[in-house]
DNA sequence: TTGCACCCTTGACATTTATCAAGCGGTGCA
DNA sequence: TGCACCGCTTGATAAATGTCAAGGGTGCAA
Protein backbone atom coordinates (compact mmCIF):
# COMPACT_ATOMS: atom_id res chain seq x y z
CA UNK A 1 0.00 0.00 0.00
CA UNK A 2 1.68 3.13 -0.94
CA UNK A 3 1.86 5.62 1.89
CA UNK A 4 -0.29 8.61 0.09
CA UNK A 5 -3.28 6.12 0.03
CA UNK A 6 -3.64 6.29 3.55
CA UNK A 7 -4.72 9.69 4.51
CA UNK A 8 -7.15 9.40 1.38
CA UNK A 9 -9.42 6.13 3.05
CA UNK A 10 -8.76 7.86 6.47
CA UNK A 11 -10.89 10.83 5.33
CA UNK A 12 -13.75 8.33 4.52
CA UNK A 13 -16.64 8.68 6.60
CA UNK A 14 -16.52 5.10 7.34
CA UNK A 15 -13.26 5.04 8.95
CA UNK A 16 -13.08 8.68 10.35
CA UNK A 17 -14.19 7.53 13.81
CA UNK A 18 -11.89 4.84 14.32
CA UNK A 19 -9.21 5.41 16.60
CA UNK A 20 -5.72 5.26 15.26
CA UNK A 21 -4.78 1.50 16.67
CA UNK A 22 -7.86 0.33 15.17
CA UNK A 23 -7.38 1.82 11.69
CA UNK A 24 -3.69 0.35 11.58
CA UNK A 25 -5.56 -2.71 12.42
CA UNK A 26 -7.73 -2.47 9.18
CA UNK A 27 -5.04 -1.12 7.48
CA UNK A 28 -2.41 -3.79 8.22
CA UNK A 29 -3.62 -6.44 5.89
CA UNK A 30 -4.76 -4.39 2.96
CA UNK A 31 -3.67 -4.13 -0.33
CA UNK A 32 -3.52 -1.97 -3.50
CA UNK A 33 -4.12 -2.87 -6.87
CA UNK A 34 -4.64 -0.82 -10.32
CA UNK A 35 -6.89 -2.70 -12.74
CA UNK A 36 -7.34 -1.94 -15.99
CA UNK A 37 -10.30 -1.57 -18.22
CA UNK A 38 -13.52 -4.36 -17.68
CA UNK A 39 -12.04 -6.47 -15.06
CA UNK A 40 -14.03 -8.25 -13.22
CA UNK A 41 -13.43 -7.49 -9.89
CA UNK A 42 -15.99 -9.35 -7.97
CA UNK A 43 -18.58 -12.33 -9.52
CA UNK A 44 -21.94 -12.45 -7.71
CA UNK A 45 -22.46 -15.72 -5.51
CA UNK A 46 -18.85 -15.81 -4.47
CA UNK A 47 -17.78 -15.14 -0.68
CA UNK A 48 -17.06 -11.16 0.18
CA UNK A 49 -13.41 -11.83 1.34
CA UNK A 50 -12.49 -8.41 0.44
CA UNK A 51 -13.99 -4.86 1.33
CA UNK A 52 -13.01 -3.02 -1.85
CA UNK A 53 -12.38 0.86 -1.77
CA UNK A 54 -12.05 2.56 -5.06
CA UNK A 55 -9.46 5.26 -5.33
CA UNK A 56 -9.57 6.45 -8.57
CA UNK A 57 -10.84 5.41 -11.79
CA UNK A 58 -14.82 4.02 -11.65
CA UNK A 59 -16.60 0.72 -10.81
CA UNK A 60 -19.73 -0.43 -12.27
CA UNK A 61 -21.85 -2.99 -10.10
CA UNK A 62 -23.81 -5.00 -12.00
CA UNK A 63 -25.99 -8.49 -11.83
CA UNK A 64 -26.74 -11.39 -14.11
CA UNK A 65 -29.80 -14.03 -14.26
CA UNK A 66 -30.71 -16.44 -17.10
CA UNK A 67 -28.05 -14.65 -19.88
CA UNK A 68 -29.30 -11.15 -19.16
CA UNK A 69 -27.13 -8.50 -17.81
CA UNK A 70 -28.35 -5.06 -15.91
CA UNK A 71 -26.22 -2.41 -14.56
CA UNK A 72 -26.90 -1.52 -10.84
CA UNK A 73 -24.95 1.66 -10.00
CA UNK A 74 -21.36 3.12 -10.63
CA UNK A 75 -18.85 3.48 -7.73
CA UNK A 76 -16.77 6.64 -8.02
CA UNK A 77 -14.23 7.48 -5.85
CA UNK A 78 -13.41 7.63 -2.89
CA UNK A 79 -16.08 5.46 -1.93
CA UNK A 80 -16.26 1.61 -0.61
CA UNK A 81 -18.38 -0.79 -2.24
CA UNK A 82 -20.40 -4.12 -1.36
CA UNK A 83 -19.93 -3.21 2.38
CA UNK A 84 -23.15 -5.39 3.59
CA UNK A 85 -21.90 -8.33 2.40
CA UNK A 86 -18.78 -7.77 4.32
CA UNK A 87 -20.80 -6.97 7.64
CA UNK A 88 -22.93 -9.67 7.02
CA UNK A 89 -20.45 -12.36 6.22
CA UNK A 90 -22.90 -13.37 3.17
CA UNK A 91 -22.26 -13.55 -0.76
CA UNK A 92 -22.25 -10.94 -3.26
CA UNK A 93 -25.36 -10.32 -4.94
CA UNK A 94 -23.55 -7.91 -7.36
CA UNK A 95 -20.56 -8.59 -9.71
CA UNK A 96 -18.30 -5.55 -10.18
CA UNK A 97 -15.72 -4.48 -13.33
CA UNK A 98 -13.79 -1.88 -13.87
CA UNK A 99 -14.98 0.79 -16.54
CA UNK A 100 -11.50 2.38 -17.00
CA UNK A 101 -7.74 1.78 -14.84
CA UNK A 102 -8.83 2.29 -11.18
CA UNK A 103 -6.66 2.25 -8.16
CA UNK A 104 -8.33 -0.15 -5.94
CA UNK A 105 -7.78 -0.93 -1.85
CA UNK A 106 -9.01 -4.39 -0.98
CA UNK A 107 -9.21 -4.63 3.47
CA UNK A 108 -9.94 -8.42 3.71
CA UNK A 109 -13.53 -8.53 5.17
CA UNK A 110 -12.59 -10.35 8.47
CA UNK A 111 -10.38 -7.96 9.50
CA UNK A 112 -13.58 -5.20 8.94
CA UNK A 113 -15.51 -7.49 11.27
CA UNK A 114 -13.73 -7.96 13.87
CA UNK A 115 -12.81 -4.17 14.15
CA UNK A 116 -17.28 -3.65 13.50
CA UNK A 117 -17.42 -5.97 16.72
CA UNK A 118 -14.25 -3.92 18.48
CA UNK A 119 -15.46 -0.22 17.86
CA UNK A 120 -18.71 0.76 18.55
CA UNK A 121 -17.87 4.21 16.39
CA UNK A 122 -16.80 1.74 13.38
CA UNK A 123 -20.21 0.03 13.98
CA UNK A 124 -21.83 3.97 13.97
CA UNK A 125 -20.56 4.64 10.60
CA UNK A 126 -21.07 1.57 8.87
CA UNK A 127 -25.25 2.16 9.96
CA UNK A 128 -24.72 5.30 8.00
CA UNK A 129 -22.94 4.28 5.44
CA UNK A 130 -25.48 1.37 5.09
CA UNK A 131 -29.15 3.38 5.48
CA UNK A 132 -27.70 5.73 2.89
CA UNK A 133 -27.05 2.54 0.48
CA UNK A 134 -30.41 1.00 1.37
CA UNK A 135 -31.79 4.30 0.83
CA UNK A 136 -30.68 4.82 -2.56
CA UNK A 137 -31.40 1.28 -3.92
CA UNK A 138 -35.21 2.46 -2.67
CA UNK A 139 -35.07 5.31 -4.58
CA UNK A 140 -33.74 3.06 -7.85
CA UNK A 141 -36.91 0.95 -7.33
CA UNK A 142 -39.37 3.92 -6.78
CA UNK A 143 -37.58 5.52 -10.34
CA UNK A 144 -37.86 1.82 -12.38
CA UNK A 145 -41.51 0.99 -11.15
CA UNK A 146 -43.37 4.36 -11.39
CA UNK A 147 -41.41 6.28 -14.58
CA UNK A 148 -41.24 4.83 -18.13
CA UNK A 149 -38.09 4.95 -19.15
CA UNK A 150 -38.17 8.27 -21.45
CA UNK A 151 -39.30 10.12 -17.94
CA UNK A 152 -36.45 8.20 -16.55
CA UNK A 153 -34.03 9.73 -19.06
CA UNK A 154 -35.39 12.98 -18.17
CA UNK A 155 -34.71 12.51 -14.82
CA UNK A 156 -31.46 11.71 -15.44
CA UNK A 157 -30.40 14.28 -17.98
CA UNK A 158 -31.81 16.51 -15.16
CA UNK A 159 -29.40 15.54 -12.51
CA UNK A 160 -26.53 15.96 -14.29
CA UNK A 161 -27.32 18.93 -15.63
CA UNK A 162 -28.16 20.23 -12.16
CA UNK A 163 -24.50 18.94 -10.99
CA UNK A 164 -22.67 20.60 -13.61
CA UNK A 165 -24.29 23.12 -12.26
CA UNK A 166 -26.64 24.12 -14.60
CA UNK A 167 -24.10 24.72 -17.81
CA UNK A 168 -26.04 24.45 -21.14
CA UNK A 169 -23.54 21.33 -22.24
CA UNK A 170 -22.12 18.47 -20.44
CA UNK A 171 -20.69 15.24 -20.77
CA UNK A 172 -22.03 12.58 -20.11
CA UNK A 173 -20.47 10.35 -17.53
CA UNK A 174 -20.50 7.21 -19.03
CA UNK A 175 -21.44 5.21 -22.29
CA UNK A 176 -24.67 5.33 -23.98
CA UNK A 177 -25.06 1.09 -23.52
CA UNK A 178 -24.27 0.83 -19.98
CA UNK A 179 -26.42 4.35 -19.41
CA UNK A 180 -29.12 2.27 -21.09
CA UNK A 181 -28.62 -0.70 -18.76
CA UNK A 182 -28.58 1.19 -15.94
CA UNK A 183 -32.22 3.06 -16.97
CA UNK A 184 -33.70 -0.28 -17.87
CA UNK A 185 -34.22 -0.19 -21.21
CA UNK A 186 -32.14 -1.40 -24.15
CA UNK A 187 -29.53 0.98 -26.38
CA UNK A 188 -31.56 1.01 -28.85
CA UNK A 189 -34.61 2.28 -26.62
CA UNK A 190 -32.23 4.96 -25.34
CA UNK A 191 -31.37 5.99 -28.48
CA UNK A 192 -34.73 6.47 -29.26
CA UNK A 193 -35.66 8.47 -25.45
CA UNK A 194 -32.90 10.48 -26.82
CA UNK A 195 -34.28 11.77 -29.97
CA UNK A 196 -38.30 12.00 -28.59
CA UNK A 197 -36.40 14.68 -25.72
CA UNK A 198 -35.91 17.41 -28.25
CA UNK A 199 -38.94 18.74 -27.96
CA UNK A 200 -38.54 19.13 -24.33
CA UNK A 201 -34.97 21.13 -25.19
CA UNK A 202 -32.71 18.16 -24.95
CA UNK A 203 -30.37 17.61 -27.71
CA UNK A 204 -27.79 15.01 -27.56
CA UNK A 205 -24.16 14.92 -30.13
CA UNK A 206 -22.73 12.12 -28.93
CA UNK A 207 -21.54 12.25 -25.56
CA UNK A 208 -22.28 15.98 -25.11
CA UNK A 209 -25.99 16.88 -23.90
CA UNK A 210 -27.07 20.24 -24.43
CA UNK A 211 -29.82 21.39 -21.96
CA UNK A 212 -31.72 24.32 -24.49
CA UNK A 213 -34.80 25.18 -22.07
CA UNK A 214 -35.06 23.76 -18.59
CA UNK A 215 -38.33 24.66 -18.16
CA UNK A 216 -39.83 22.04 -20.98
CA UNK A 217 -37.59 19.42 -19.14
CA UNK A 218 -38.50 20.06 -15.96
CA UNK A 219 -42.03 19.54 -17.12
CA UNK A 220 -41.65 15.92 -18.22
CA UNK A 221 -38.86 14.86 -15.58
CA UNK A 222 -41.17 16.08 -12.63
CA UNK A 223 -38.19 15.77 -10.52
CA UNK A 224 -39.20 14.26 -6.66
CA UNK A 225 -36.95 14.91 -3.71
CA UNK A 226 -37.83 11.31 -2.35
CA UNK A 227 -36.67 9.91 -5.91
CA UNK A 228 -34.13 12.21 -7.43
CA UNK A 229 -32.38 13.72 -4.06
CA UNK A 230 -28.19 13.17 -4.59
CA UNK B 1 -48.46 -0.14 26.16
CA UNK B 2 -50.08 -4.07 27.13
CA UNK B 3 -47.69 -5.88 29.45
CA UNK B 4 -47.57 -8.67 27.20
CA UNK B 5 -46.06 -6.83 24.12
CA UNK B 6 -43.05 -6.00 26.23
CA UNK B 7 -41.61 -9.59 25.72
CA UNK B 8 -42.67 -9.78 22.54
CA UNK B 9 -40.84 -6.82 20.64
CA UNK B 10 -37.43 -7.61 23.51
CA UNK B 11 -37.05 -10.97 21.68
CA UNK B 12 -36.59 -9.08 18.65
CA UNK B 13 -33.25 -9.35 17.01
CA UNK B 14 -32.71 -5.59 16.60
CA UNK B 15 -33.50 -5.35 20.69
CA UNK B 16 -31.82 -8.80 21.74
CA UNK B 17 -28.67 -7.47 22.58
CA UNK B 18 -30.07 -4.49 24.57
CA UNK B 19 -29.27 -4.31 28.08
CA UNK B 20 -32.36 -4.20 30.08
CA UNK B 21 -31.63 -0.40 31.34
CA UNK B 22 -31.56 0.90 27.49
CA UNK B 23 -34.67 -0.86 26.42
CA UNK B 24 -36.04 0.51 29.55
CA UNK B 25 -35.50 3.48 28.41
CA UNK B 26 -36.79 2.84 24.80
CA UNK B 27 -39.67 1.63 25.77
CA UNK B 28 -40.72 3.86 27.84
CA UNK B 29 -41.55 6.86 25.55
CA UNK B 30 -43.31 3.97 23.58
CA UNK B 31 -46.84 3.47 22.91
CA UNK B 32 -49.21 0.76 21.11
CA UNK B 33 -52.04 1.49 18.88
CA UNK B 34 -54.51 -1.17 16.88
CA UNK B 35 -55.01 0.31 13.52
CA UNK B 36 -57.90 -0.73 11.17
CA UNK B 37 -57.49 -1.82 7.77
CA UNK B 38 -56.70 0.43 5.20
CA UNK B 39 -55.40 3.47 7.54
CA UNK B 40 -52.34 5.25 6.34
CA UNK B 41 -49.72 5.24 8.87
CA UNK B 42 -46.93 6.82 7.08
CA UNK B 43 -46.53 9.56 4.37
CA UNK B 44 -43.65 9.80 2.12
CA UNK B 45 -41.79 12.80 3.01
CA UNK B 46 -43.15 13.46 6.24
CA UNK B 47 -39.74 13.26 9.12
CA UNK B 48 -39.42 10.07 10.60
CA UNK B 49 -40.95 11.03 14.01
CA UNK B 50 -40.92 6.83 15.43
CA UNK B 51 -39.79 3.76 14.77
CA UNK B 52 -42.67 0.94 14.12
CA UNK B 53 -43.22 -2.25 15.18
CA UNK B 54 -45.70 -4.45 13.72
CA UNK B 55 -46.92 -6.73 16.52
CA UNK B 56 -50.03 -8.48 14.78
CA UNK B 57 -51.71 -7.72 10.98
CA UNK B 58 -49.65 -6.37 8.20
CA UNK B 59 -48.68 -3.28 6.51
CA UNK B 60 -47.80 -2.31 2.83
CA UNK B 61 -45.06 -0.08 2.12
CA UNK B 62 -45.71 1.75 -0.86
CA UNK B 63 -45.01 4.96 -2.86
CA UNK B 64 -46.34 7.24 -5.09
CA UNK B 65 -45.34 9.37 -8.03
CA UNK B 66 -47.19 11.38 -10.11
CA UNK B 67 -50.76 10.60 -9.52
CA UNK B 68 -48.75 6.33 -9.86
CA UNK B 69 -48.58 4.19 -7.13
CA UNK B 70 -46.64 0.67 -6.74
CA UNK B 71 -46.30 -1.57 -3.74
CA UNK B 72 -42.50 -1.90 -2.37
CA UNK B 73 -43.29 -4.60 0.20
CA UNK B 74 -45.68 -6.39 2.70
CA UNK B 75 -44.12 -6.31 6.29
CA UNK B 76 -45.60 -9.09 8.94
CA UNK B 77 -45.30 -9.53 12.16
CA UNK B 78 -43.08 -9.02 14.62
CA UNK B 79 -40.62 -6.89 13.07
CA UNK B 80 -39.74 -3.12 12.66
CA UNK B 81 -40.11 -1.00 9.19
CA UNK B 82 -38.36 2.71 8.21
CA UNK B 83 -35.61 1.83 10.33
CA UNK B 84 -33.11 3.69 7.94
CA UNK B 85 -34.87 7.00 7.64
CA UNK B 86 -35.66 7.03 12.11
CA UNK B 87 -31.76 6.66 12.28
CA UNK B 88 -30.87 8.52 9.63
CA UNK B 89 -33.19 11.44 10.74
CA UNK B 90 -34.54 11.72 7.39
CA UNK B 91 -37.93 11.84 5.57
CA UNK B 92 -39.51 8.92 5.06
CA UNK B 93 -38.55 7.63 1.35
CA UNK B 94 -42.49 5.25 1.42
CA UNK B 95 -45.68 5.41 2.90
CA UNK B 96 -47.15 2.67 4.60
CA UNK B 97 -50.95 1.48 5.64
CA UNK B 98 -52.35 -1.42 7.69
CA UNK B 99 -53.55 -4.02 5.22
CA UNK B 100 -55.92 -5.83 8.04
CA UNK B 101 -56.21 -4.52 11.57
CA UNK B 102 -52.98 -4.18 13.05
CA UNK B 103 -51.22 -3.99 16.02
CA UNK B 104 -48.00 -1.54 16.42
CA UNK B 105 -45.94 -0.61 18.35
CA UNK B 106 -44.58 3.22 17.93
CA UNK B 107 -41.21 3.88 19.67
CA UNK B 108 -40.28 7.59 19.23
CA UNK B 109 -36.88 8.14 16.36
CA UNK B 110 -35.11 10.90 19.06
CA UNK B 111 -34.91 7.73 21.50
CA UNK B 112 -34.33 4.93 19.04
CA UNK B 113 -31.33 7.68 18.12
CA UNK B 114 -30.24 7.71 21.66
CA UNK B 115 -29.89 4.50 22.13
CA UNK B 116 -28.08 4.36 18.91
CA UNK B 117 -25.54 6.10 20.37
CA UNK B 118 -25.39 5.13 23.46
CA UNK B 119 -25.48 1.43 23.14
CA UNK B 120 -22.82 -0.88 20.95
CA UNK B 121 -24.58 -3.55 20.89
CA UNK B 122 -27.89 -1.92 19.65
CA UNK B 123 -25.68 -0.41 16.68
CA UNK B 124 -24.25 -3.62 15.95
CA UNK B 125 -27.75 -5.31 15.72
CA UNK B 126 -29.07 -2.08 13.52
CA UNK B 127 -26.26 -3.08 11.13
CA UNK B 128 -27.71 -6.71 10.69
CA UNK B 129 -31.29 -5.40 10.39
CA UNK B 130 -30.07 -3.14 7.57
CA UNK B 131 -27.92 -4.76 5.80
CA UNK B 132 -30.57 -7.48 5.73
CA UNK B 133 -33.29 -4.53 4.47
CA UNK B 134 -30.60 -3.67 1.36
CA UNK B 135 -30.22 -6.85 0.16
CA UNK B 136 -33.76 -7.76 -0.38
CA UNK B 137 -34.07 -4.41 -2.21
CA UNK B 138 -31.28 -5.41 -3.98
CA UNK B 139 -32.96 -8.69 -5.07
CA UNK B 140 -35.82 -6.71 -5.64
CA UNK B 141 -34.25 -4.60 -7.71
CA UNK B 142 -32.56 -7.40 -9.92
CA UNK B 143 -36.14 -9.16 -10.34
CA UNK B 144 -37.72 -6.77 -11.89
CA UNK B 145 -34.35 -5.28 -14.00
CA UNK B 146 -33.66 -8.75 -15.14
CA UNK B 147 -37.30 -10.43 -15.36
CA UNK B 148 -40.19 -10.22 -17.25
CA UNK B 149 -43.44 -10.43 -15.35
CA UNK B 150 -44.03 -13.48 -16.47
CA UNK B 151 -40.82 -14.73 -14.86
CA UNK B 152 -41.28 -12.59 -11.98
CA UNK B 153 -44.84 -14.00 -11.29
CA UNK B 154 -43.54 -17.99 -11.65
CA UNK B 155 -41.18 -17.21 -8.94
CA UNK B 156 -43.55 -15.44 -6.88
CA UNK B 157 -45.63 -18.45 -7.15
CA UNK B 158 -42.67 -20.87 -6.27
CA UNK B 159 -41.41 -18.94 -3.68
CA UNK B 160 -44.85 -18.98 -1.83
CA UNK B 161 -45.40 -23.53 -2.77
CA UNK B 162 -41.87 -23.79 -0.71
CA UNK B 163 -42.76 -21.67 1.78
CA UNK B 164 -46.11 -23.63 2.16
CA UNK B 165 -43.85 -26.89 2.71
CA UNK B 166 -44.57 -27.70 -1.29
CA UNK B 167 -48.53 -28.39 -0.24
CA UNK B 168 -50.42 -29.06 -4.05
CA UNK B 169 -52.60 -25.96 -2.70
CA UNK B 170 -51.88 -22.80 -0.93
CA UNK B 171 -53.41 -19.78 -0.70
CA UNK B 172 -52.15 -16.12 -1.84
CA UNK B 173 -50.78 -14.05 1.11
CA UNK B 174 -52.39 -10.92 -0.34
CA UNK B 175 -54.97 -9.49 -2.80
CA UNK B 176 -54.11 -9.61 -6.82
CA UNK B 177 -54.49 -5.97 -7.59
CA UNK B 178 -51.61 -5.65 -4.45
CA UNK B 179 -50.08 -8.38 -5.65
CA UNK B 180 -49.89 -6.99 -9.14
CA UNK B 181 -48.76 -3.75 -7.79
CA UNK B 182 -45.83 -5.37 -5.97
CA UNK B 183 -44.65 -7.60 -8.97
CA UNK B 184 -44.72 -4.16 -11.05
CA UNK B 185 -47.49 -4.74 -13.25
CA UNK B 186 -51.43 -3.92 -13.70
CA UNK B 187 -54.25 -5.90 -12.30
CA UNK B 188 -55.53 -7.08 -16.07
CA UNK B 189 -51.82 -8.05 -17.04
CA UNK B 190 -51.52 -10.41 -13.68
CA UNK B 191 -54.74 -11.72 -14.87
CA UNK B 192 -53.22 -12.76 -17.99
CA UNK B 193 -49.57 -13.78 -16.83
CA UNK B 194 -51.59 -16.04 -14.47
CA UNK B 195 -53.56 -17.68 -17.40
CA UNK B 196 -50.11 -18.06 -19.13
CA UNK B 197 -48.80 -20.25 -16.10
CA UNK B 198 -51.18 -22.72 -17.07
CA UNK B 199 -49.32 -24.50 -19.43
CA UNK B 200 -46.39 -24.84 -16.55
CA UNK B 201 -48.75 -26.57 -14.31
CA UNK B 202 -49.90 -23.60 -12.26
CA UNK B 203 -54.10 -23.30 -11.72
CA UNK B 204 -55.35 -20.39 -10.05
CA UNK B 205 -58.79 -20.54 -7.96
CA UNK B 206 -59.39 -17.00 -6.99
CA UNK B 207 -56.74 -16.89 -4.26
CA UNK B 208 -56.05 -20.40 -4.13
CA UNK B 209 -52.90 -22.23 -6.16
CA UNK B 210 -52.27 -25.34 -7.18
CA UNK B 211 -49.05 -26.32 -8.12
CA UNK B 212 -49.43 -29.34 -10.82
CA UNK B 213 -46.27 -29.57 -11.50
CA UNK B 214 -43.66 -28.81 -9.89
CA UNK B 215 -40.76 -29.17 -12.80
CA UNK B 216 -42.45 -27.47 -15.25
CA UNK B 217 -42.86 -24.13 -13.09
CA UNK B 218 -39.21 -24.33 -12.10
CA UNK B 219 -38.09 -24.51 -16.05
CA UNK B 220 -39.88 -21.50 -16.53
CA UNK B 221 -38.77 -19.59 -13.07
CA UNK B 222 -35.32 -20.62 -13.09
CA UNK B 223 -35.12 -19.32 -9.39
CA UNK B 224 -31.79 -17.85 -8.49
CA UNK B 225 -30.45 -17.72 -4.75
CA UNK B 226 -28.90 -14.25 -5.47
CA UNK B 227 -32.65 -12.90 -5.88
CA UNK B 228 -35.34 -15.15 -4.39
CA UNK B 229 -33.39 -16.35 -1.14
CA UNK B 230 -35.73 -15.57 2.09
C1' DT C 1 -3.63 4.60 -45.46
C1' DT C 2 -6.45 0.77 -44.98
C1' DG C 3 -8.99 -2.34 -42.52
C1' DC C 4 -11.22 -3.69 -38.53
C1' DA C 5 -13.67 -3.48 -34.28
C1' DC C 6 -16.80 -1.21 -31.67
C1' DC C 7 -20.48 1.77 -30.51
C1' DC C 8 -24.28 4.03 -31.87
C1' DT C 9 -28.25 4.77 -34.74
C1' DT C 10 -32.08 3.61 -37.68
C1' DG C 11 -35.86 0.99 -39.70
C1' DA C 12 -38.95 -2.79 -39.66
C1' DC C 13 -41.13 -5.73 -36.98
C1' DA C 14 -42.49 -8.58 -32.81
C1' DT C 15 -43.54 -8.84 -28.15
C1' DT C 16 -44.80 -7.11 -23.91
C1' DT C 17 -47.41 -4.26 -21.25
C1' DA C 18 -50.89 -0.71 -20.41
C1' DT C 19 -55.38 1.36 -21.12
C1' DC C 20 -60.19 1.53 -21.68
C1' DA C 21 -64.60 -0.40 -21.48
C1' DA C 22 -67.62 -3.92 -20.38
C1' DG C 23 -69.26 -7.68 -17.84
C1' DC C 24 -69.11 -11.34 -14.27
C1' DG C 25 -69.63 -12.92 -9.62
C1' DG C 26 -69.30 -12.62 -4.91
C1' DT C 27 -70.25 -9.85 -0.52
C1' DG C 28 -72.62 -7.00 2.41
C1' DC C 29 -76.29 -4.29 3.56
C1' DA C 30 -80.86 -2.06 3.29
C1' DT D 1 -84.68 -10.42 -1.81
C1' DG D 2 -82.63 -7.11 -4.36
C1' DC D 3 -79.25 -3.82 -5.14
C1' DA D 4 -74.84 -1.59 -5.02
C1' DC D 5 -70.19 -2.14 -4.64
C1' DC D 6 -65.89 -4.12 -5.45
C1' DG D 7 -62.42 -6.99 -7.18
C1' DC D 8 -61.42 -9.69 -10.91
C1' DT D 9 -61.57 -11.03 -15.69
C1' DT D 10 -61.95 -10.45 -20.63
C1' DG D 11 -61.66 -8.33 -25.16
C1' DA D 12 -60.18 -4.74 -28.12
C1' DT D 13 -56.89 -1.58 -28.86
C1' DA D 14 -52.93 1.44 -28.06
C1' DA D 15 -48.51 2.40 -26.33
C1' DA D 16 -44.11 1.08 -24.75
C1' DT D 17 -40.34 -1.66 -25.21
C1' DG D 18 -37.48 -5.29 -27.21
C1' DT D 19 -35.34 -7.77 -31.19
C1' DC D 20 -33.08 -8.25 -35.40
C1' DA D 21 -30.57 -6.60 -39.17
C1' DA D 22 -28.16 -3.18 -41.50
C1' DG D 23 -25.33 0.79 -41.95
C1' DG D 24 -22.61 4.94 -40.41
C1' DG D 25 -18.98 6.98 -37.84
C1' DT D 26 -14.81 6.87 -35.03
C1' DG D 27 -10.61 5.34 -33.26
C1' DC D 28 -6.93 2.28 -33.31
C1' DA D 29 -3.45 -0.62 -35.10
C1' DA D 30 -1.14 -3.03 -38.76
Amino acid sequence: MRPDDIPEIRSLDLFRELSEENFSALVRGAYVQTFPPQIELITEGDPSDFLHIIVSGSVELYARWNNRETSMSTILPISTFILAATIKDAPYLMSARTVEKSRIILLPSPDVREIFELDAGFARAVVTELAQCYRSVVKDQKNIKLRTSLERLANYVLRNYRMADEAKSFELPMEKRRLASFLGMTPENLSRAIKSLRPYGVEFDGPTVHVLNSDELLKIARPNILIDDY
